[in-house]
RNA sequence: GCCGAGAUGGCGAAAUUGGCAGACGCGCUGGGCUUAGGACCCAGUACCUGUAAAAGGGUAUGGGAGUUCAAAUCUCCCUCUCGGCACCA
């Protein structure tokens, strides 16, 4: 038997015709959803991305065999930036182009033998899906939680267009170079904020989540506990509140710090004869980058207001400063500057020479500011603050803020780092935002029986990158539907994140007209089994999966809270050291592996390089290896139809006993690798072993058919998740008729892969030394014994008395001398 | 910069979670088979030292310290690589 395509083609039209993969949700026993990322259709998928849906079919024909009813449906994120980028360059239009690559890559899936309920299949730019992706816009519109207000974007002074951070090249416009700017523009919000806490909270009810995701989630939500303060400015009726974590160190405050963007700014500074100055200072500021603004290592730049604000716990006057390391998303957008206790305030002060006072003193040896050239930051003794002098600073913190809320200067606050989230977008492919702007009624939502809000087809792409949407009359008049009269279409469209966040809510009931999802069904299916994705989608995928699932939940739409039950994240296939991108060039096109060696050598290949949650190097030599082994395991099937049968007496020789060990054995740990996790590199190897220990037992001749028979079988079904066309053809050359998925994954006898006799280690001094061959039922006196009798461990001896023996049961001695 | 992950032979990796480092595969070397083979079968393959060949030593899991009878695994410090950082998806 040799493997080649025929034997794909004529397996994938068997599971088609025979519709092994289409899943009757009505049944909701043994149920289990497998889910898989949803591709964005870019252009053909390359391996890398085969890796994801090689690893989801897997598990999915792994659970089939254990008995469960799996769901694996599949879909497309359809809108977003690039298919419109390739429009305004002169292609085809983004849906032509779109839906042109889908194609490409369902016929591509298909050729892998993933198999998937095809009848599922959702296209998120299709009306029939952004419908109610609209609907779910205008849900969050009525609870509040979809509101406007002034953002900043990218904007291109010379294409008079929005960018996307991608487009933005090094501070500059990626089409014409110019400097690119920023631009305070109305846009629209969900208030993911008022869900900070419950975000944070149930990340404790996702058990099978990898710990480092579950992190990555908490600390991009940041929650921190702090004291708002409020400061006066002086000469005037006006507060300036700032929020610190930090309020152990008030005291010590020699100046303030405002954002660039503050809106107090303008009146403060109104006066101020150097006012031009202090503007032009903002501009510059604010066309730096925000992570540049925030890391230690950029320069502190700053400027003096002029203005002096009121410390209130002692009624010190300091100056009022604008700096660019302040950032007006976290906190109040105003800083207590405390340049002792605070490396960036510290730096910040050396260079405009701001006064510096110690108010947590080391205990090691006492601060002196002339002498300091960091800012202390470790814990340590109150001084100078007045009644808390000589406590712990730790301990400070929580006595300060009794007595500053006691005194009605400050109040506990809980701040969070997590901001909502902005899904305006100034572009044209994507679902557009179901609001109009009426003369008489203001913002009002689309009723659900006008949903959807077509994105008209018949526009033009002009090369400025301008969403086409602002130009077509057609689209922006329209009436309001509250009162009839003269309205005006909102022409944002929404952030594909909006798309992906409930996609996986519609393949329970892909062909609903009347509604987003059968909900009834829904709270059947989900929380889904097993999700399976890119670890570069931990955090804002998931967060907004996870948000948009609670605002449902809370709307009564579903009852359960979190949308994933398990995840797994897998690593990239990376090339040449980087990550494959077209750009780079180093993308590896799975369509000429397919037609040289069949979908199950690459699908063995990219299950086999290494743990999937880590990164992998592709190299093509390995190929030749998973072409090399199936093509050994198959010789296997024809020595067997040839296998003459030796008239064996009943009890079983050594060899037969060996191999059978060796089957159960290795059922047994093919099986822990795919329930503890997803370690199929192992499990791969260890079908591999049993493969050559089955030449070896039958090359010597001694294995009745029976148990040879046994062995292959074993073989086939353990690599049927991962070679599946080649296992079916086995499958049905053994006799079964059928699919192999029909059969039940096998079970193992634990008694027997038992073995009486094993060798263990005997280290001196914990290096090795000799190996020793005992019985099980030994006791540990004897094994010791045995050991020490050793010629070899006798040598290094010489006559001495060990100090200590230490028997790790069934692996070692270690004798110390 | 911040958050997260990682570093083991010539290469991809494994190591029962503190107990024989390098399973399995690639590559390479030698042999067999073959008209031929980038096919197949068998054997060998971390490095250094040693030897005619062995035996035998010694050194090794990014670097440096530490804990332990025993460390790839635990602790501390350092270096480098990768992912995310809110308008790529």
């Amino acid at each position: 038997m040799e493997y080649n395509k025929s034997i794909d083609k004529k397996w994938q039209d068997f599971w088609d015709r025979e519709r092994i993969f289409s899943t009757d949700t009505k049944n909701t026993k043994d149920k289990y959803y497998c889910l898989v990322m949803f591709p964005y259709p870019s252009a053909a998928l390359h391996v890398g991305h085969a890796r994801n849906y090689i690893i989801g079919d897997a598990v999915s024909r792994y659970k089939r065999m254990k008995g469960f009813n799996v769901l694996s449906p599949i879909g497309f994120d359809a809108f977003g930036l690039p298919a419109e980028n390739a429009a305004i360059k002169g292609g085809f239009h983004p849906k032509t182009s779109t839906l042109n690559n889908i194609a490409t890559m369902r016929t591509q899936l298909k050729s892998w033998g993933i198999g998937y309920d095809w009848d599922r299949e959702v296209i998120s730019c299709l009306p029939e899906y952004y419908k109610w992706t609209q609907w779910i816009f205008t849900k969050l519109f009525e609870k509040g939680l979809a509101y406007k207000k002034k953002a900043a974007v990218n904007w291109c002074p010379s294409c008079m267009t929005v960018l996307a951070n991608e487009q933005v090249i090094s501070g500059s416009c990626e089409r014409c170079d110019t400097k690119v700017v920023e631009r305070d523009l109305s846009q629209w919000f969900f208030k993911i904020t008022e869900y900070a806490q419950n975000l944070l909270d149930d990340i404790s009810l996702l058990k099978a989540w990898p710990e480092r995701v579950k992190t990555m989630q908490t600390n991009w939500i940041g929650k921190s506990t702090g004291v708002n303060i409020e400061f006066k400015v002086e000469g005037e009726d006006k507060i300036l509140t700032c929020y610190t974590t930090r309020v152990d160190t008030i005291f010590g405050v020699t100046y303030m710090v405002l954002a660039p963007e503050h809106p107090a700014i303008h009146d403060l500074i109104k006066n101020n004869p150097d006012k031009q100055k202090i503007y032009a200072f903002i501009e510059k500021a604010r066309v730096q980058d925000k992570t540049d603004r925030a890391s230690e290592t950029v320069a502190k730049e700053g400027i003096f207001t002029g203005r002096y604000v009121i410390n209130p716990v002692n009624g010190k006057k300091v100056p009022l400063w604008i700096a660019n390391y302040v950032l007006m998303e976290y906190g109040t957008g105003a800083v207590m500057a405390v340049p002792t206790h605070d490396n960036r305030d510290f730096e910040f002060a050396k260079k405009y020479r701001l006064s510096l006072e110690v108010v947590i003193d080391n205990p090691k040896g006492h601060l002196d500011t002339t002498k300091m050239n960091a800012a202390y930051v470790e814990d340590g003794i109150m001084v100078n603050s007045g009644e808390f002098n000589g406590l712990g600073n730790q301990e400070a913190i929580e006595k300060i803020a009794d007595w500053m809320e006691k005194k009605k200067i400050g109040r506990r606050s809980v701040h969070f780092r997590l901001r909502d989230w902005l899904i305006s977008r100034q572009r044209y492919w994507g679902a557009p935002i179901p609001i109009i702007y009426c003369e008489k009624c203001g913002e009002v939502a689309i009723p659900e029986k006008d949903l959807p809000v077509y994105l008209p087809e018949n526009v033009a792409f002009k090369p400025t990158g301008q969403s086409p949407l602002v130009d077509s009359t057609e689209f922006l008049n329209t009436k309001c539907p509250k009162c009839g009269g003269k309205a005006k279409r909102e022409t944002d469209t929404m952030d594909t994140f909006v798309d992906s966040s409930w996609y996986f809510l519609r393949y329970i009931s892909p062909k609903e007209k009347a509604r987003a999802f059968d909900a009834a069904l829904v709270n059947k299916w989900l929380p889904v089994d097993q999700y399976i994705g890119g670890v570069e989608h931990a955090i804002l995928h998931l967060l907004y999966s996870r948000f948009i699932t609670k605002v449902l939940c809370d709307l009564k739409y579903i009852d359960f809270k979190e949308p994933f039950g398990a995840l797994f994240t897998q690593g990239m296939i990376v090339k040449n050291g980087a990550k494959m991108s077209k750009s780079k060039g180093n993308t590896v096109a799975p369509d000429y592996i397919i037609d040289e060696y069949g979908a199950d050598v690459m699908r063995l290949y990219i299950l086999f390089m290494g743990p999937p949650e880590k990164d992998a190097e592709w190299q093509d030599e390995g190929l030749q290896g998973s072409w090399r082994f199936l093509q050994r395991a198959l010789r296997l099937v024809e020595m067997l139809e040839n296998y003459k049968d030796s008239k064996e007496n009943k009890e079983l020789n050594n060899y037969e006993k060996d191999l059978v060990r060796k089957i159960h054995s290795t059922i047994k740990e093919v099986t822990q690798d795919l329930e503890s996790s997803f370690q199929f590199n192992t499990a791969i190897s260890r079908i591999m072993e049993l493969v050559n220990q089955v030449y070896k037992s039958i090359n010597e001749g001694m294995v009745r058919k029976e148990i040879f028979r046994e062995a292959v079988s074993t073989v086939f079904i353990l690599l049927s998740p991962f070679t599946p066309h080649i296992a079916e053809e086995v499958n049905s050359a053994l006799g079964f008729s059928g699919s192999i998925l029909k059969r039940k994954w096998p079970d193992f006898k634990e008694e027997l892969i038992k073995t009486e006799e094993i060798e263990i280690a005997v280290s001196v001094n914990g290096k090795l030394r000799d190996k020793l061959m005992i019985n099980v039922n030994w006791s540990k006196e004897k094994i010791e014994q045995k050991a020490l009798s050793s010629s070899k461990i006798q040598s290094f001896l010489q006559g001495k008395l060990p100090k200590k023996i230490i028997y790790v049961s069934g692996r070692m001695v270690n004798i110390v001398i």
